[in-house]
DNA sequence: AGCACGCCGACT
DNA sequence: GTCGGCGTGCTC
């Protein structure tokens, strides 16, 4: 027996399959022939099956063999790589860089692909297989269904158990079975003939429309009735732009740049795009585009602008797909059956036939993070897999990120600039507007106002004046009420504290005409009703308002205007989102009121005036972004003014409009802005010149966490300093108490690492990892490369 | 992540 | 005396 296995072992290989499970490297595994890697394959892990990818296969002996026992693996589940070589090389990247483990990336690269269909199996327990050994008279009746085999599809075991007079559920009750998943997945479909002959139909549905339950949208998208406009001329910069990317397309040799497209909102930066996808495939029509875009942008308006261009050849991801309608598209995508993949971060790990082209829209928003899981920042591996492809990659935005800007300035990047408007008209004029104190003092904004006859006015008198000139001229105007922060919360004068969530160390939002509220962190949630009957007696005031003030307070000085507001309280669904748009767009609203999201890339050409109030909140955090963000939101909305053939203006208001950083963003040159910016970045060393990891540990024992971060501290003040005395740039803040404490009962401490270069940062978080005292089970840690934020 | 193994309280 | 809690450790 011994020789046989031996004999069966050298002749075999040895696969490396990464599991999606948080381990710290891939598996292996033996089989009898070579496979091709970035297959798919089905594996025995510990009782169960499961599908991971294939890393690398040698021979077997070609590397001295491993101490344990190797297992064969069970099929393998496609015929061509479902992760081509150089997102192979990505997924390592990312698992080293993001610190995360590498089948959990593969997993991330492979959405709705591993949890395709799962059939339960039956199978013996430790304890049944000792009541059998027993031999009762109960167990006798169905002893002889698991000699043969070890686990039964649960039909099949339901159906022989009834027969003999038992029960599955009494065997479960006994507990000498359970029952267990196992994954069945749906092997690739052989590669079809690439061909651009293919159902029309057929192409529009999958792509477009997202598949199943979307069949309304994909009509529209289909036949986009109002886009008819006929290509509009490129002007000087933007062909310049055009060119300028495309010839470094046309030598493949050449490494090609990373290009940041910096032009001003208006500038046509989506005509940009157009043309360059379009020049690349009249050179190869073979070619495919990527193109990124913030989750908000996914508007059925924005994706007509390229259907109304590129037809069928487009194919759209969102976050409102099914799992497989999402794996459907990612597949004919990767089949090469479409030219264009639109999608929101996660496409950045989309599979392609022939990928020629990255383009990353607004490359600043903040949604290129993600916030959970792999916490990676999707424009940063859009700018490897360029490299690793060997293709360009566009990075644009009005308003770049300071790390683009720099990586542009150093000569990383290669910038472009647009800097006129297409429309020729000149940048809307920022006004800052002072908002008095008093009227929006919490103490005057008492009780009452909760029920909603306290007329406290919340727009300025210039405000309210441009207001109605923007009616009076029949024009459209947005309302930005910046939410962020505790912007709008419930405070208990008697108890002197905010109302908060029994869960998170934060106050609850007012929502839904202010009867309920809401928790944003976790999702908690109670009523007015529910507060004040728990509180007898107590004064409880509003503080703050949100966009639903807003709307009322319109309504009620503007009776004959039709004002909408668009919010996470309203815009439940996509559909309802996109409907009130589109009204908006058809201008059968005047005002529309609402949060951030109208900020970004909209194109409205009747809005002439832009309003940010409650722009404080944003100002004020305590997080080096805070600049950066308030630039942003001020020039971007700014941009959703006098996109038509009207001039636009902006109105912000504020408490504090001598703050200089309005100053410097009222002028919405972005190169001052910019170039302060650097100032203080570099003085402080924060990114881009210095790099971060932010560490945080939560649990639900607040005594256990204290416990292990006082140990923590003492560690690195006794190993640290010793241990990274050559980095002398190093600095180690924490762990320290954070401003919100608890979220979702779960008590936190964090821990920031600041350092030269990426390199010295996964040093220290390495050494941080595996030298730091244990971790108790109780409390989780996550590492936060490149964090967005410090909060 | 699961899942099993292992060492301390309430039960027949 | 055991059943079972979840703390700890492993998965090729």
């Amino acid at each position: 027996m011994v020789p046989e296995a031996l004999l069966s072992q050298e002749s075999s290989y040895i696969v490396e399959v990464a599991v999606p499970c948080p381990l710290p490297g891939a598996l292996s595994y033996l089989h009898t022939e070579a496979i091709p890697l970035g297959l798919r394959v089905e594996v025995p892990f510990q009782k169960r099956a499961m599908v991971g990818v294939v890393l690398r296969c040698t021979p077997y002996g070609e590397y001295p063999p491993p101490a344990y026992v190797l297992r064969p693996l069970l099929r393998v589940l496609d015929e061509s790589p479902i992760l081509s070589e150089p997102l192979l090389a990505l997924a390592d990247w990312v698992s080293r860089y993001y610190m995360h483990p590498i089948g959990e990336v593969c997993k991330a690269m492979l959405p709705g692909a591993q949890t395709a269909v799962t059939r339960t199996q039956v199978v013996l327990t430790a304890k049944g297989t000792k009541a059998l050994g027993l031999a009762s008279v109960e167990t006798e009746l169905w002893a002889g269904f698991f000699t043969k085999k070890s686990s039964y599809s649960q039909v099949t075991l339901r159906k022989k158990l009834l027969a003999v007079g038992t029960s599955l559920e009494n065997l479960l009750d006994k507990k000498w079975v359970r029952l267990e998943k196992t994954a069945r997945i749906k092997s690739t479909p052989r590669r079809p003939v690439k061909s651009g002959g293919r159902a029309e139909g057929e192409a529009a549905g999958a792509g477009a429309g997202g598949g199943a339950g979307q069949k309304g949208e994909a009509q529209s998208l289909e036949a986009p009735q109002r886009e008819k406009r006929s290509k509009p001329q490129l002007h000087g910069e933007q062909s310049l732009a055009v060119d300028e990317i495309f010839a470094g397309t046309q030598s493949a040799d050449t490494p090609q740049p990373t290009w940041l497209l910096h032009g001003v909102t208006g500038s046509g930066k989506t005509e940009v795009y157009l043309h360059l996808i379009e020049k690349m495939l009249r050179a190869d029509g073979e070619k495919q585009a990527l193109v990124l875009v913030p989750e908000i942008s996914l508007t059925p308006q924005m994706i007509s602008v390229f259907t109304a261009r590129f037809g069928t050849q487009i194919a759209v991801v969102h976050s409102g797909l099914l799992p497989s309608a999402r794996w459907k598209v990612l597949e004919a995508v990767r089949q090469g059956q479409y030219r264009v993949l639109i999608g929101p971060r996660s496409a950045v790990f989309a599979g392609f036939a022939a990928l020629g082209l990255v383009i990353v829209d607004e490359e600043h928003d903040g949604s290129y993070k993600q916030g959970s899981q792999l916490l990676y920042q999707a424009r940063d591996v859009a700018v490897l897999r360029g490299k690793l492809e060997n293709i360009p990659v566009v990075l644009a935005s009005a308003t770049p990120s300071l790390e683009s800007f720099y990586n542009a300035k150093i000569g990383k990047y290669r910038l472009l600039s647009l800097t006129q408007r297409a429309n020729q008209l000149a940048l809307p004029q920022i006004t800052i507007v002072e908002k008095a104190l008093e009227s929006n003092s919490f103490m005057q904004n008492r009780t009452e106002t909760l029920r909603g006859n306290d007329p406290v006015a919340l727009l300025a008198p210039e405000i309210t004046l441009a207001l109605e000139e923007t009616l009076a001229r029949n024009e459209q105007a947005i309302l930005i009420v910046n939410r962020r922060g505790y912007a709008h919360y419930l405070y208990d004068v008697t108890e002197r504290a905010g109302v908060q969530c029994p869960n998170c160390h934060v106050s609850v939002t007012l929502h839904k005409n202010q009867q309920r509220l809401r928790c944003h962190h976790c999702d908690y949630a109670t009523t007015l009703r529910h507060v004040t009957q728990s509180r007898p007696g107590h004064q409880l005031v509003a503080i703050g308002f949100g966009s639903q003030k807003v709307e009322e307070q319109l309504q009620a000085e503007f009776p004959q205007a039709r004002i909408a507001r668009l919010d996470s309280d309203v815009a439940t669904t996509p559909e309802v989102l996109h409907g009130i748009l589109e009204q908006f767009r058809n201008r059968e609203i005047d005002f529309l009121v609402g949060t951030q999201m109208l900020a970004k890339g909209h194109d409205f050409p009747q809005v002439t005036l832009t309003v940010i109030l409650e722009l404080d909140q944003l100002l004020h955090l305590p997080d080096f972004r805070t600049g950066e963000r308030t630039f942003q939101l001020m020039v971007q909305a700014a941009g959703r003014s006098g996109r038509g053939e009207q001039p636009g203006r902006v109105l912000i208001q504020t408490l504090r409009p001598d703050h200089p950083l309005l100053q410097t963003a009222a002028q919405q040159d972005y190169l001052a802005f910019a170039e302060q910016e650097l100032q203080f970045r570099r003085i402080y060393r924060y990114p881009p010149f210095a790099k971060l990891a932010f560490i945080e540990y939560t649990s639900l024992d607040l005594s256990l966490l204290v416990a292990y971060s006082t140990q923590l501290a003492t560690w690195i003040d006794n190993s640290w300093e010793a241990q990274f005395a050559a980095l002398p740039t190093l600095k180690i803040l924490g762990p320290v108490t954070p401003g919100i404490d608890k979220l979702c009962n779960r008590y936190r401490r964090t821990l920031l690492i600041r350092a030269e270069s990426s390199r010295d940062i996964h040093a220290v978080a390495e050494f941080l990892l595996t030298q730091a005292p244990r971790l108790p089970k109780a409390i989780r840690m996550k590492v936060d490369i490149d964090p967005q934020s410090l909060l």
